[in-house]
DNA sequence: ATATAGAGACAGACCTGTCTGTGTAGGAGA
DNA sequence: TCTCCTACACAGACAGGTCTGTCTCTATAT
């Protein structure tokens, strides 16, 4: 038997894909915990005995749904054109915007599973850590470049601001999230 | 036998007043959906049936749950000194730091409430709702005071920057958190 | 005497996770 | 080409626990 051959890679397995699609989906609009297994697997069209052996756990069918939205996010903003500072600055903010005039916009999903994990040593708040860990190292190191003078601080504050507006987008009106969102960078950035 | 009794006031209750107390620790802790109403009536000490005597469904807890938050919150800021609009904003926004160097923070208690709740028609939704509006408008009127030319702009960038700083207070730095609300308020406010 | 509430059994549904059995597709060897 | 073998996945029963909500019975206090 071939310990490496290319079936006992995860990408591989037609199941498991749709084991984490539907997750995805059933996750993002019910809320994790709202989200059992019996459904998951009968919307996949997968056996439970298959998703107990691509999963061993539903929390880590979470931490997989968690790590793959970070994994996404952060394949599209390192595909984003090499440009000034500011204007890649403008263009990941940018992105909220995206994100939410598309429609059926239900909130951050890694704000909503942190709602839903209080322990902050679980590996699915692990998973959130590093992706708010990699969001503001990526708009520091820009800000830096820009010649910020308190690129950490100005940086927390851009974080702090996606995440009101994609809670905004989610509660209140998500038409008017691109005017703000261009008007919060605004603001913010430090005028030279 | 009298209607309008003092006994029939939600207040006058005892039972009632432990089950809403504890039910806010546990839903704040837990998160709603993993408290369930088992260990909210056995760590309150009151009966099943009293519980469902003073509230018809668990549903109709959460929502008193969060009308007493927004109760509370709208009660701290009326009673905030008369001062001029600008230090009255300063004031509001400062609660944030209050809330939150306290210790034991697990987020927005409204906006992990809206991630469990996916229908926005529900009422537990509505009265999430009513607080953003209280909020935002509450803001708006003290910028529309202090001659801010487009008020309702900055009272919704002043809602996304309380929402995201109480969630980076959850999530990321605690300490830091003083800083930057006030760091984020003189920059989000139109110099003159 | 009547209102209030504690204790807890119970129903029916749903939860995660384990288990057995069946079917099928593809590669290896004759 | 035919046959065997192995890996994979589907179907679904089952266990043990928890969920919400209804019920009966008992105790207390005014």
């Amino acid at each position: 038997m071939n310990q490496i051959s290319p079936r006992n890679s995860p990408e591989a397995s037609p199941a498991r894909r749709r084991l984490l699609d539907t997750a995805t989906r059933l996750f993002y609009e019910l809320g994790i915990h709202a989200a059992g297994i019996d459904r998951i697997i009968a919307e996949a069209g997968v056996a439970k005995a298959t998703f107990y052996k691509h999963f061993p756990s539903k929390d880590e069918l979470v931490v997989a749904y968690i790590e793959e939205q970070d994994r996404l996010g952060r394949e599209a903003v390192a595909t984003l054109p090499k440009q000034p500072p500011r204007e890649s600055i403008a263009a990941i903010m940018g992105r909220i915007s995206e994100a939410v005039v598309a429609g059926g916009w239900r909130g951050c999903p890694f704000l909503n599973a942190a709602a839903e994990y209080p322990d902050p040593t679980s590996p699915v708040r692990r998973a959130i850590d590093a992706r708010r860990v990699w969001y503001h190292n990526s708009l520091r190191k820009l800000l830096a470049e820009d010649g910020d003078p308190a690129p950490s601080v100005t940086a927390s504050l851009l974080v702090a601001l996606s995440d009101g507006l994609l809670e905004s987008a989610y509660l209140d009106d998500p038409e008017k999230i691109p005017a703000l969102v261009q008007e919060g960078v605004d603001r913010l950035l430090e005028r030279r």
